[in-house]
DNA sequence: GCAAGGACGTA
DNA sequence: GTACGTCCTTGCA
């Protein structure tokens, strides 16, 4: 029991208000269960870890100083209150305790006792009434208080010697912080809340009356009482009448509010003093709670054997041996396997097409069910489930981080699923709401990450177990990071995108809901959103665990269904061959990232942003008023409504269209101002976007920029890179290409550019069968200016650049699906003439118009085009009512077989190349990809070596799948940095 | 704070 | 006329 010890000046006193302790704690934590008996535990938890904190205060570095000498943990005696006789309705809103809740009280009392500190509750009064007469008595006698709670009531106690600790957010409390959150020193707290009020306790106030305004009329008026008696001098007809209505109900809401600071106390201040705990007794009641790692701390502490010391009877959970996942995932498989036989013998035999009804009837029949989900604590239970998957053969991984930038982020834990519903969650990094003063931050009951890392590896890494993801790449460079091969792997995501690219989203939760009819925990629900939304790994463990082993559970339920589709629908090897090596490749790629010249951006950002000032006095001036040159909407009122300048046209909303193509001929007319916001918007664009970004893309760690590449963001099967966009970087412009300079290799190495020569004109040569076309390319000759000498019958020594062009924007046309209004738009010729040059174009390539009218044809028949290895591209509004929709995607549909081949040749080249380079003992490095071009850093001495290999790779890449019979170039060239060498 | 629209960088 | 991603302004909550 604690001992009798006077209190005396300079001592400190520290009062825990035991009550809303618990109540933050269980909805501040994460939920914690009891491993044995799924006890709830998590406010116990949390609660001795703040009390072993503040008992080794004086020895340890946590920072709560001084040591305590006197600590009381207060409580509530009952729900009858003298407050409760003055005002039935006082706290009559507290919703009914939860169940897992309520077995935490006697167990925080428990706690209190083993930790031999006081235990203190007294008849008729609350817990604050009691702290309030404590702090008061240690204050008369110069002691310093400090009261743990998160109830604002308790701040009208702050003073100099009194301050408060918030343990769930971990913030001190003192005077600062009061008028921060009343905007009025503690001896007004009271008076604020009386006339505010306060819903969550019932306490009325007066209506129409917030905290803002009771701090700004007490300002005014000083207290509560002068404020009520000179109501009527209020300027605010509603507010004096609400403050005239209500006088009494304010005073009644302070009897409410004034805590009691003269209780007669039952247990004297002096019995109250901190001793030094008795080791065993402790560790035997946290042995019961099977709290494990406050458990060695205690025992280390105290020089005692936590393993000698039997726990706590009275507390301990009757031990109930888990099911084991390795007996249940075998039992399931079995299951299916039957289930699948007798489908597939419903279908007469066992086809590719009667596997996927049956997998599909199995993904709607077979509900999840979250309760059977284990939240692993133990390397025992870890070892369970990778023997498990081990069992299984195959098993669904997910990780969970701080971040969505892989190359960033800290693994937060690990979800596996081996089975339907067989699937855990194993955190490793989550934190506490209460870390820095109060605990180590880290929640207790997780596996060290290294250790989970080193455990898990041989499962992730061994060839005889599939590891299946959703959106693999994000994981596999994950793990890649922690120093795990994830190898071999599956995509769902990509399953889905090679089966479905241009038909619907490729996303887990639309997955889910659309082959499992099942709607997941919403990221949201775990984390919150907006400006209140937690990192994951401030997640309660029990949530990230519904979350974290669902999405498990759902990658392998979408697994069972979308792989006996792949083989269904013959678009096994498309998977195998140009989206799943795809997923280490990118991964390698991104972790390389790419190194930029910082200071060279910087200085960029400073000329552009001269100029742009420069324009903007020009800009102000011709326009005779100053506006925002970067608001579309004030510019076009400027130079078609104030201006009144020809050639307005309106965009679909009906706002002014100042586009470059609109404001390129105004300035063609002669007009200055539209010059000048065309060079404006240039450097505006290129400092924005580029100059000023990229360098906030720098990783810290290793000082170059990652972008993120996708493989599934396409419909025609094309890559896209963001965060920052590498595939936009400019080059058309001079100023554009300063950007692209700051593009460099690491030191002692070149960056090499590597890309394909026109591949989708030689590709419209091949797929469209053009004699002249294909025999152009063979002949190696400028295909621009054959275009323009077959049409127009221009030789081609000589032509004029203008000819040459018309034919090089008609080219380019046919392989956009042209239309006569878009190559009149573009060549800035009337739409007939455009007209004409297109049917000249057919006539003399005859076989271009069949083809489009072919893949038209091909396209409303099956809802989606093929390239010419198989990737499929979905247009579902081909057969639109609405002709604007339908010719957008006859057009797109015709675009897409010659993209997305040249898609797939280059992610073929891509797949292979780093093997290439490897064999020739090479190495180079890709590090992007520009859709038609990849770049590698290569030292200065492997250049020679390496460009050839490069090239050979790319040129034969559609070999041996296909053999082109146009030849495919490459033109590879090393420069110090981007723009030299493209 | 968020979504839509406009504008613009690339292949 | 195809395919993307990002920045800024604007109008709404």
């Amino acid at each position: 029991m604690p001992e009798t010890d006077p209190l005396e000046a300079g001592d400190h006193l520290v009062l825990i208000d035991g009550s809303a302790y618990i109540f933050r704690a269980y909805h501040a934590l994460p939920p914690l269960t009891r491993t044995s008996d799924k006890l709830p535990v998590g406010a116990v938890a949390g609660f001795c870890n703040m009390l072993w904190k503040l008992v080794r205060a004086g020895e340890s570095h946590s920072g709560f100083s001084p040591a305590p000498t006197h600590l009381a943990v207060v409580f509530d005696k009952s729900e009858q209150t003298f407050r409760k006789e003055i005002y039935p309705l006082y706290k009559a809103q507290r919703p009914d305790l939860p169940d897992d809740l309520i077995p935490q009280f006697p167990l925080i009392r428990e706690a209190t006792r083993a930790f031999d500190l006081a235990c203190v509750e007294q008849e008729g009064f609350e817990a604050d009434d009691l702290m309030a007469t404590y702090a008061e008595e240690a204050k008369a006698k110069g002691a310093l208080v400090t009261i743990i709670s998160s109830d604002k009531d308790m701040m009208q106690l702050v003073g100099e010697k009194v301050r408060m600790y918030d343990p769930m957010k971990d913030r001190a409390i003192g005077i600062d912080e009061v008028f921060e959150k009343f905007g009025v020193g503690p001896e007004r707290v009271v008076d604020v809340q009386s006339l505010a009020g306060d819903s969550v306790d019932n306490v009325p106030g007066v209506p129409g009356i917030g905290v803002k305004t009771a701090a700004q009329l007490l300002g005014e008026y000083g207290d509560l009482d002068t404020l009520l008696a000179r109501a009527e001098e209020i300027r605010q007809p509603k507010r004096r009448q609400s403050l005239i209505d209500f006088a009494d109900q304010a005073r009644l809401s302070r009897e409410l509010v004034t805590l009691k600071r003269d209780v007669v106390l039952d247990v004297p201040l002096a019995d109250v003093a901190v001793v030094e705990p008795e080791g065993r007794r402790l560790v035997a009641f946290l042995k019961a709670m099977e709290f494990t790692t406050l458990t060695r701390r205690v025992a280390e502490a105290y020089g005692v054997e936590a393993a000698e010391i039997e726990p706590d009877p009275r507390l301990k959970a009757g031990a109930d041996p888990a099911i084991s996942p390795v007996a249940a995932a075998q039992e399931k498989a079995e299951d299916d396997e039957e289930t699948e036989e007798a489908a597939a013998r419903g279908e007469g035999e066992l086809t590719p097409a009667a596997l996927v009804g049956a997998r599909i009837a199995e993904a709607t029949a077979t509900p999840v069910d979250r309760s059977k989900y284990e939240t692993v604590a133990t390397p025992e239970r870890l070892a369970a489930w990778i023997a498990a998957a081990r069992e299984a053969g195959i098993v669904a991984l997910d990780t969970e981080t701080t971040s969505l930038d892989a190359m960033q982020a800290e693994l937060v834990g690990v979800s596996l699923a081996v089975g339907p519903s067989l699937a855990c969650y194993i955190p490793l990094g989550h934190k506490g709401g209460d870390d820095g003063l109060f605990s180590e931050g880290l929640l207790p009951d997780q596996i060290p990450v290294n250790a989970a890392v080193e455990a898990l590896r041989p499962l992730l890494e061994d060839p005889a177990v599939l590891k299946v993801g959703q959106n693999m790449k994000y994981d596999w460079l994950m793990l890649k990071r922690y120093g795990i091969d994830v190898t071999p792997h599956d995509d769902t995501m990509l399953m889905s995108y090679v089966l479905d690219a241009g038909a619907g989203p490729h996303g887990m939760d639309p997955l889910s809901e659309r082959w499992l009819k099942h709607t997941p925990i919403k990221y949201e629900e775990v984390c919150g959103k907006g400006k209140g939304q937690i990192c994951f790994d401030r997640a309660a463990i029990d949530k990230a665990t519904a979350y974290a082993a669902e999405d498990a559970d759902v990658t392998l339920r979408l697994w069972r269904v979308l792989k006996p589709r792949l083989v269904a629908e013959g678009k096994v090897s498309v998977y195998e061959t140009l989206e799943r090596p795809l997923v280490a490749v990118l991964g390698r790629m991104e972790m390389r990232g790419v190194a930029i010249d910082r200071q060279m951006l910087s200085r960029l950002s400073g000329e552009f942003a001269q100029g742009m000032a420069r324009l903007e006095a020009e800009i102000g001036e011709l326009a005779g008023e100053p506006f925002n040159p970067g608001s579309p909407k004030q510019l076009g009122d400027i130079l078609f409504g104030k201006m009144g300048l020809p050639g307005g046209r309106k965009t679909p909303t009906g706002a002014w269209s100042t586009g470059a193509d609109v404001l390129d001929d105004l300035a063609e007319q002669g007009h200055e101002l539209p010059r000048r916001i065309l060079d404006w918007r240039q450097l505006q664009k290129l400092k924005s976007t580029y100059t000023d970004a990229l360098p906030t893309y720098l990783n810290p760690e290793t000082g170059r920029v990652h972008s993120s590449f996708a493989l599934a963001a396409t419909t025609t099967g094309r890559l896209s890179s963001s965060e920052p966009n590498l595939q936009n970087i400019p080059v058309r412009t001079e100023e554009g290409r300063k950007i692209r300079k700051a593009f460099v290799a690491a030191p002692g190495c070149k960056l090499v550019s590597a890309d394909y020569s026109q591949i989708e004109l030689r590709l419209l040569a091949e797929i469209a069968e053009v004699p002249a076309l294909r025999q152009a390319f063979q002949d190696g000759l400028d295909i621009h200016a054959m275009t323009a000498s077959e049409m127009f019958g221009v030789p081609v020594a000589g032509m004029p650049g203008e000819v040459r062009r018309r034919a090089k924007a008609i080219n380019f046309g046919i392989i956009y699906g042209i239309s006569a209004f878009g190559l009149a738009n573009q060549l800035a010729i009337p739409r007939e003439e455009a007209g004409a040059y297109i049917k000249r174009y057919f006539e003399r390539f005859p076989g271009i118009r069949d083809y489009m009218d072919a893949t038209r044809a091909y396209a409303r028949e099956h809802g989606y085009v093929e390239t010419l290895f198989g990737r499929r591209c979905h247009y579902p509004d081909i057969n639109a009512k609405n002709p604007s929709i339908r010719a957008f995607n006859e057009r797109a549909a015709i675009n897409a077989r010659l993209q997305g081949t040249a898609a797939d040749i280059i992610r073929r080249a891509m797949a292979r190349v780093e093997a290439a380079l490897q064999a020739a003992r090479l190495s180079a490095r890709m590090l992007l990809q520009v859709h038609d071009e990849l770049i590698f850093e290569v030292p200065d001495e492997e250049i020679a070596a390496t460009l050839p290999v490069i090239t050979r790779v790319m040129e034969q890449a559609p070999l041996p799948a296909v053999a082109l019979r146009v030849p495919l170039r490459v033109d590879a060239r090393a420069a110090e940095n981007w723009d030299e060498a493209h």
